[in-house]
DNA sequence: GTTCCTGCAAAAGCTTTGCAGAAGA
DNA sequence: TCTTCTGCAAAGCTTTTGCAGGAAC
């Protein structure tokens, strides 16, 4: 599932993307953006930690944390949990929901129309955020 | 949402349930067990542990991870990933969703009919399992 | 006797916090 | 100059693991 077209990722791009958040364009902040925009997954603090602490040799991991912090306030990603032990993160791109591989851990999207799903019991409540995430195996593992 | 009557929960039935399971029914499990039923929520590891603890004195923490695992396996509980810092732990009863006040952190079930959503992009997926959760505000804290 | 269960202690893993120095406005 | 950001070190918290004693069969 191909979210955006890879050419469309230039710096100004995201250096325009952090500014209309309000947040200071940081050399390391835009290397985190870059990495959500490219990488059409749902990473952990670690594995972008891993994969920038190759070209920033100096990066720290309590960076990844501050910038994703920032993000998520700002809502720039959101915050999935869908294991457990470590929290991941995702572009903040409506009507999708998540599956995780019971057998590779592997995370995909899929579409769904979350706004048009019949709930009963929350008249009185105010929702802001809707998420949907299935589990199971993914073709890969089905054999 | 009441999801069964109090009176039902007698020892007998309890038992019964973890030897259905093939769970051998010692004491912590029982308690453990007759927690999540008298206790209509999501409760952390924690919180079925401090409330057992006022009556088993010697209860240990990790008691309670061992059970909350043995159910899990053998799908009389079901883990729930709502916030990212602890795990939470909900008997496995079909089409409920799960929502979160952000101000008070309470959790409600709703009804939802997960089974009818209309997905697209997981036709050679084995779903196994299907989860909804929304946030926001609940009634007591709207104001 | 053998297997399973409990609980203490310790370790492991993820995340947050305090602080000093650097960078940016 | 003053605010913001980065990164090191340490601490905090949840969860897991190793192991010894005890209970159940």
């Amino acid at each position: 599932m191909k979210l955006l077209n890879t050419m469309d990722i230039s710096i100004e791009f995201l250096t325009g993307q952090l500014n209309r958040s309000r947040i200071r364009p940081s050399y390391q902040r835009v290397k985190v953006l870059e990495y959500m925009y490219l990488n059409d997954g749902h990473p952990t603090v670690d594995e972008i930690y891993r994969a920038l602490s190759a070209s920033i040799p100096s990066l720290s991991k309590v960076t990844i944390y501050n910038t994703l912090h920032t993000f998520v306030k700002t809502g720039l990603l959101r915050e999935v949990h869908i294991d457990g032990t470590e929290k991941r993160y995702d572009l903040n791109l409506d009507n999708h929901g998540h599956f995780q591989c019971e057998a590779c851990g592997s995370i995909y999207n899929f579409q769904v129309n979350i706004e048009q799903y019949p709930v009963q019991g929350l008249d009185e409540f105010k929702i802001k955020e809707k998420n949907v995430y299935f589990k199971g195996l993914c073709p890969n593992c089905i054999n």
